[in-house]
DNA sequence: GTGTTTAACGAAAACGGTTTCGTGTTAATA
DNA sequence: TATTAACACGAAACCGTTTTCGTTAAACAC
């Protein structure tokens, strides 16, 4: 076992002092052309390289970004983690992964395990719990300790920091009028209780849609489970309880699921029964048939929040300016609808 | 913006010594109660938190782990940080991710960055890329810096580590037999290059089953693609090149596909045509007809992996006995086959 | 009164770098 | 010859902790 060799190590062979071997490692000017070969030569042939936790100590910058999110199991989270990694890498930075797990107290405590030092900024989604309690205190903490913070998805306007997000309203809203346009009129909706910023943007998208094509919104169809959770029994008895010729869900769990109901009723998929969910994931394109949804760029999302924030901690200035980036969604068609 | 206070800070306000406070904190026996308590009440009241970065210095340990996988999207391995996650943080660590995106460079690059002093040990699975060069320099550096690793699913046996694997060979074994006793005895293979240690394990259990229940093995059954990425085209052409009553897949995407590709053909699931595939995810269980899989605990195995990591960063002993833990698959039976 | 113990605290080194500010030597200039 | 500038390097502070090893003064024993 070879330890890692450090400045000290090289003074001592080389017999100059700390300070002329990190110079000299810098090319600095300072130092003579003889004595920068010898160091230079001597740090390459021992693999020499800087500790990276003695350099993050004196600069105050670790070049870490914290990431928390509420579950990593989900696709759309999955490829915004991947968007960040994209960007934070080729900028030189670490990508520190934290799951809240939905639980508030969760989201708590990994934000104080990484204000203390870890990292120098947050890029996060909130957790349901977050969003249900409406309490925001460990957001604010961090925010005032002047650690930049950037929210995507799933925010809250009740704490001053840069935020991104898709407009979830607008996403209803084309769903729902890409429904009507098919002929539909008794289109269902599967969501979750409001408190989820989300669910609560693309019910408005919905509702608008059907309000703005002279439609009726009948509270009879529209499904709000407690969570983003699977709960079979509770939509195979939503959809004997209604009539429906079309299904709009929040996710593409519900979505997909709600597929398989219909098939086995002997439904028509989309003649008998049109289906669209959010995300554009695996389960979309492989699904039979494959599955019509709202694409939240999720990548892109990752993209621009680490841009945002690498921005805001590498600005020197003390700018109180932030920004809100809304990206628009898509309808990716696949053959649970028409088109 | 209230900027942390630091050990200094508190000194200079009470009028004692660095070394006091920090002694203080720590409800050292040298202190006395009153100067403890006053000093504990100042630091509470203006929520002193210990800066990680320092002590991280002074351990010479970080708390971070480093997590190197090829890619986030698929399911498999994003069970296995979940579990990583799970076990990690209950211990007081943090999760450093980094995707290699089945590329070389990129592996070797991000286990550099990591490498100098961010994390304490890694858990890693090799990039395709790595397993078809054999080239594992980076990963033998690693371990000969002493920096713990533990390789999990994607390994190689040329470096001396802990490693978590599941039984590969068997999961082809089991769900080609279940298959064979189901009837089936033209049963297709859908696969990717021997380079891939688990592709390969899988093709070997496979064989096996059919040498074992007396039936040949016909190489134009086996189809082997370059990489995980899914050719629509070349599966297309290959169910179209040979007859069968069942199809092995190594993975859930090929397996969901086929599965589209037979029904399209007018095959009926499973009468006609059974279709199995590796990977327990949400395509499994919502593709419909839902899919037969053999599962791989991918979040137990991240707990093991975790915890043999763990374990090998905290002793103090440096032991240079390594092991070995195999999991063992189950079939995880649906709609997909008999049962 | 002298020597020893003990309690309570501080100085300083250490972790591994970066950076500012000397300082001694040599060469160029007045 | 005296002054100055350039060059090449080292000492030391600093980032925020922890920890060892004094040190001081009071308390105690004799």
């Amino acid at each position: 076992m070879k330890a890692k060799i450090t400045l000290k190590d090289i003074a001592r062979e080389l017999e100059v002092s700390i300070s002329t071997v990190s110079k000299a490692l810098k090319n600095s000017e300072e130092i003579s052309r003889d004595t920068k070969e010898k160091v230079q030569a001597f740090a390459r042939l021992y693999n020499y390289k800087p500790n990276n936790i003695a350099i993050s100590l004196k600069n105050k910058r670790t070049k870490n970004i914290g990431v928390v999110i509420p579950d990593i199991v989900h696709h759309f989270f999955t490829t915004v983690i991947r968007g960040i990694e994209k960007y934070a890498n080729a900028k030189g930075y670490n990508v520190i992964v934290c799951l809240s797990e939905e639980s508030f107290d969760k989201e708590v405590i990994n934000m104080e395990m990484l204000a203390n030092g870890s990292i120098d900024g947050f890029i996060m989604s909130l957790s349901s719990e977050t969003q249900a309690k409406k309490d925001y205190n460990h957001l604010k903490e961090v925010t005032e300790q002047g650690i930049p913070v950037v929210l995507f998805d799933r925010i809250t306007h009740e704490v001053d920091c840069d935020k991104v997000i898709i407009d979830d309203k607008l996403g209803g809203y084309l769903a729902t009028k890409n429904l009507i346009e098919q002929g539909k009129r008794k289109i269902a909706l599967i969501t979750t209780d409001d408190y989820l910023s989300v669910s609560k943007a693309r019910g408005e998208g919905y509702r608008k849609a059907l309000v703005d094509s002279g439609l009726n919104i009948e509270e009879s169809r529209i499904l709000k489970l407690p969570t983003m959770e699977m709960d079979e029994e509770r939509i195979r008895d939503f959809f004997e309880s209604i009539e429906f010729d079309a299904v709009l869900c929040v996710n593409e769990i519900f979505a997909v699921f709600s597929m398989r109901v219909a098939l086995e009723k002997g439904l028509k998929i989309p003649e008998d029964v049109a289906v669209i969910g959010f995300t554009n994931g695996l389960l979309s394109k492989y699904a039979n048939p494959s599955l019509t949804v709202v694409a939240q760029h999720g990548e892109k999302m990752g993209e621009i929040s680490a841009q945002m924030l690498i921005d805001k901690v590498e600005s020197e200035k003390e700018e109180e300016t932030f920004q809100t980036k809304i990206l628009e969604p898509t309808l990716v068609v696949r053959d649970s609808t028409f088109n």
